[in-house]
DNA sequence: GAGCACTGC
């Protein structure tokens, strides 16, 4: 009661410009109250009357907390006229009128109903993260408000720094201003970049706590392993200062793979007269706020993964961080009152090196499933590779989605979504496991697939312990008690890992004595049981989703099982070499890749590991490794060889049009007429008459 | 014989 929030005295000026306008950018700073307060103006003013108020965010948190606090505000029940949609959790009714929701929800809703017309106003809340959805989105919404011929209103939330890009991309929207609480941060810069950085920020929080007075202290590192170093080498540091020279002190790590009853720590009260040192990575950034913090050290890097569409392959490289990145983290010294960062890089390089923005995740990831989802959508002049985003990834990684689609029969040698492509898009998975199960449903083991494919997606991971010692042990214990794939690879692992959850009665308890972790194994079986769901629903009948251990005796050596995989993961195969146990990938550019050493994949007697494998990823660390790896055989692989010697990219890029005449894409100006015309009915015969198959045999079942 | 930031359907 009687705080204004900064944005409501903007309120008459937003409902004007929106009124007059199909799309506003809000630049809003943190504490302008922009995610609670702009859907809430929007209701006041009627815009809730003609449809839906939708606002996205990019996390399933922050649209549960958020929506939350509306619903309070407004005094009304939760999931009623204020709800949220995340997945696995829908809390609207038909009464909602003010719906939060991730931004992934937003595009499956998207799937079904193109033209989103249950809504009257849709708000991109924290497009400045440029998370892959949210550019997506901003896409969607350009095509959007140009061919819905009702008035659908379209705001988009952004940082300063980029607030002017995405006017431009709206061609020349108007750009409001919302002025934040946030109290004044100073920034200390280094006079040079450290030789090393954590011995850097090691100083600096000994410094800020000797001399600074109260208030915490949170550190930006780029990973758990130098977090680790600096929560020891600080306390030992401050175990060794002067009795009685300074406060007492807690050092707390946080980072993503830090266990739940591990990151709450940080929300936890201080103990008196104690100043808190929270060691973190970019989780602390947006994830994350940690109340308390007065002073922050900022290495002026982050850890990022990228993809490399030449290579197929994904490396985690420690980068620089973003001029938006650095304010972020140095807007969270001064939530509670003015605060201090130490930046330890100089002006010169935040002025010049710095990028103004973060690269937009749509230009460091494999497009595969974003290309897949834009074929699908029911948009008739679409053409993917001059789609328009705000910044368009590469021709090489748009040519390298088409190329993996096209080895997994989701598109057709011109490029066109085949049925079997469509019934994929609808599964909230990456397309090489989509096609998994579909291939698994005809060789009948949907089952077992349905498990491998949900625990893959849940990146399950054997724990590991932090002493040596302590690994040893649990080690020893480990290998008398959890499966180990039969030899056959990590996939089969998985799904026995499952199995013996399954039996067990998915007791928690039983995943901690295991070294697995309990939040990622419940998370698998939220994602399986959504799953059968669609399944089902695609197939219009129950199906054989039940998870049980009939299949094995049937098929000891899981034959039909790595079959579909080897269908499912067609663009991610690879030969062993002759003589020795590296492997060459196959497809349109050869890497000499190894099994990962944490994979149970076995050889031999005579020593040899399999002659063809499918791998769940390649990545590049100390040396390109293939991780998560499952043994197929050389008969299943040999149509895929025939289908790759056929692709022709420039056929494959150049109709995107939904089996309809599509525009001329620019690249295709100087081919003959004939490639163009991408009109004739004789689509996908293939894939038909596979798909003919799979409805044949579910009706034959019933 | 390695060792991975963070999200999301």
């Amino acid at each position: 009661m009687g705080v204004v929030l900064p944005i409501l005295e903007y309120e008459e000026k937003i409902a004007e410009t929106v009124e007059a306008n199909s799309v506003v950018v809000i630049i809003g700073e943190t504490g302008s109250g922009k995610s609670t307060q702009l859907s809430q103006i929007l209701h006041r003013r009627g815009y809730s009357d003609k449809g839906i108020i939708a606002v996205t965010q990019p996390r399933r948190v922050a649209a549960v907390s958020v929506s939350r606090r509306v619903a309070q505000e407004l005094g009304v029940t939760l999931g009623e006229e204020v709800g949220y949609a995340i997945r696995f959790e829908d809390r609207t009714s038909r009464t909602t009128r003010v719906k939060y929701l991730t931004d992934g929800c937003l595009l499956r809703e998207s799937l079904s109903n193109p033209d989103l017309n249950q809504y009257s106003v849709i708000i991109l809340d924290e497009a400045h993260e440029r998370s892959l959805n949210t550019d997506i989105l901003l896409g969607l919404m350009k095509r959007l408000i140009n061919s819905r011929s009702s008035d659908l209103k379209v705001l988009i939330t952004s940082a300063t720094l980029d607030g002017v890009k995405v006017s431009k991309f709206f061609s020349g929207c108007p750009v409001l201003n919302v002025p934040g609480t946030l109290y004044p941060v100073e920034k200390l810069y280094s006079r040079e970049r450290p030789t090393n950085f954590l011995e850097s920020s090691l100083k600096t929080a000994l410094d800020i706590h000797v001399k600074e007075p109260a208030g915490d202290v949170l550190i930006f590192m780029t990973g758990k392993d130098d977090i680790d170093k600096m929560v020891s080498k600080l306390e030992e540091k401050i175990q060794n200062l002067e009795e009685g020279s300074c406060m007492d002190a807690l050092v707390l790590p946080l980072h993503g793979s830090l266990p739940p009853e591990m990151q709450v720590r940080v929300f936890a009260q201080a103990p008196p007269n104690c100043r808190r040192f929270i060691v973190a990575t970019n989780i602390a950034e947006t994830s994350l706020t940690v109340d308390g913090v007065v002073y922050v050290i900022d290495s002026g890097y982050v850890k990022q993964r990228q993809y490399n569409p030449s290579t197929g392959m994904y490396s985690l490289d420690v980068v620089q961080i973003s001029r938006v990145q650095a304010d972020q983290r140095a807007g969270r010294a001064g939530r509670t009152r003015p605060g201090k960062c130490y930046r330890l890089y100089p002006s010169s390089v935040y002025q010049e090196d710095f990028l103004d923005a973060t690269m937009p995740e749509i230009q460091r990831s494999s497009l595969a499933a974003t290309v897949l989802y834009l074929k699908s959508l029911n948009i008739q002049d679409i053409d993917i590779l001059n789609f328009d985003f705000l910044d368009p990834p590469s021709r090489e990684s748009l040519e390298d989605a088409l190329r993996q689609l096209y080895l997994i029969d989701a598109i057709d040698d011109k490029g066109r979504i085949t049925n079997l492509g469509r019934a994929m898009s609808e599964l909230p998975l990456e397309p090489s496991l989509a096609r998994t199960l579909f291939e698994a449903n005809e060789l009948g083991c949907l089952s077992q697939a349905l498990t491998v494919v949900a625990t893959l997606s849940a990146e399950i991971t054997i724990h590991k312990s932090t002493t040596r010692k302590k690994e040893k042990e649990v080690k020893r214990k480990r290998q008398s008690e959890l499966p180990d794939g039969a030899g056959w690879g990590d996939h089969i692992q998985l799904l026995q890992i499952y199995e013996s959850w399954d039996q067990v009665n998915y007791d928690p308890r039983w995943c901690s004595d295991n070294d697995l972790q309990v939040r990622s194994m419940m998370f698998s079986k939220d994602v399986r049981k959504q799953l059968c769901q669609i399944v089902e629903k695609i197939a219009k009948g129950p199906m054989d989703v039940q998870s049980g251990l009939k299949q094995r005796k049937r098929d000891p050596d899981y034959r039909k099982l790595r079959r579909a995989l080897c269908i499912g993961y067609g663009n991610q195969l690879a030969e062993r070499m002759l003589h020795h146990n590296g492997y060459h990938t196959i497809g349109y550019r050869s890497q000499l890749v190894q099994v990962h050493p944490s994979s149970v994949l076995e050889e031999d007697e005579a020593g040899q590991l399999p002659d063809y494998v499918v791998y769940h990823e390649l990545i590049n660390t100390s040396r390109p490794f293939m991780r998560n790896v499952c043994a197929v055989e050389m008969a299943w692989v040999s149509p895929i060889l025939k289908k790759l010697e056929k692709l022709d990219i420039d056929k494959l890029s150049g109709g995107s049009g939904i089996g309809t005449k599509s525009k001329v894409p620019l690249s295709e100006a100087g081919k003959p007429k004939g490639e163009m015309d991408a009109t004739k009915p004789d689509m996908d015969n293939k894939i038909q008459t596979a798909r003919e198959r799979y409805l044949a045999r579910k009706g034959g079942k019933k």
